[in-house]
DNA sequence: GGTTTTAAGTTGCAAAATGCAACCTAAAAT
DNA sequence: ATTTTAGGTTGCATTTTGCAACTTAAAACC
């Protein structure tokens, strides 16, 4: 079976993988926050094969997660812009970019996060509850949403049985 | 190049990529989550094929992301525990899904992440300031870190050239 | 106006990763 | 003693990636 079609329901996390869970994706994403724009800059910053980055592209296009601009001024020249859906994504960059700087750099990461103005480093990304407070990983569980399918609530079930040992490993 | 030599400096970002950046490692990540411990258990609830599993799985031990544990009890059984590390992790696991359940999946998302003890909804995690404050995209930059090389202060100062234009695509 | 350069791709081919089924080994259960 | 179970590995076909060369259309240059 392939990556795309365990649990074609709706599941986010499931979802998500297509787009940052295969090679390249990710980075293309961060280089756009960037302020990259067109295709030669994608590849000269990545370092990455133009053929894939010409798959990359078309569907991150295809999912709206970039624009695909032709230039009035040059029409040789074609911009990939982010859209709401991609600009949306930087409290999840942020989050991993602390979590990786912290567990696989060595807490001694090269790039950071930091608020623009002040120059500080941006605070940990963290779950809060309706209430505003920080919430620990046991107080947190997934559970099936509007859209899930009876199969979907078996696997649930499946996994609440062993849920209250999850946050402590 | 591939993708796992670029920016060899710890940048976080292209780091963490070696991780969910390519296929099946979150998802893997996420069957942890749900309390998933067993080869086959892993095998069964994704569709993987075996081979793949067996070398995401080393990875991901060998990353401190599982811990494998063989059982006491019972000598053939393996356990594949979260580590503080990838506990650590879910506060991007739940970006992730909020974001994929907004943009991918039309908001009617299959799964949720909620309280447990209220069963709300986790509200959207945000970037905040020192001072608490959410922040906006606009606000939040990437600078060179510690670690950085002189290379990487070159690609950021090019970067911060279009940055002001980011935020607004 | 003819030639050269530039931007954004596509194409062909070798190497690596994935999907699938079958096989293997050690320990437990019968 | 044998069968089953858990956790893999192996071999092979298919797909994806990496790399270099080629293409096409629109500037830019002379």
């Amino acid at each position: 079976m392939t990556q795309n079609n365990v649990f074609k329901c709706n599941c986010p996390l499931a979802r998500v993988t297509e787009v940052i869970g295969e090679p390249w994706t990710l980075m293309v994403l961060r280089e756009a926050f960037l302020g990259t724009r067109h295709f030669n800059a994608f590849e000269r910053e990545l370092g990455i094969a133009r053929n894939v980055l010409s798959v990359r592209l078309k569907k991150l296009v295809d999912l709206d997660l970039l624009d695909r601009v032709r230039s009035e001024s040059d029409k040789r020249v074609v911009e990939y812009r982010l859209t709401d859906a991609s600009r949306d994504l930087l409290p999840v960059l942020v989050g991993l970019a602390q979590w990786s700087g912290k567990w696989l750099c060595d807490g001694r990461s090269a790039t950071r996060f930091i608020e623009r103005e002040t120059g500080r480093e941006i605070p940990r990304i963290a779950v809060r509850g309706m209430d505003g407070r920080e919430l620990e990983a046991r107080e947190v569980a997934m559970a099936p949403g509007p859209d899930a399918d009876p199969d979907l609530f078996a696997r649930f079930e499946r996994a609440a049985a062993v849920a209250a040992d999850v946050p402590r490993g």
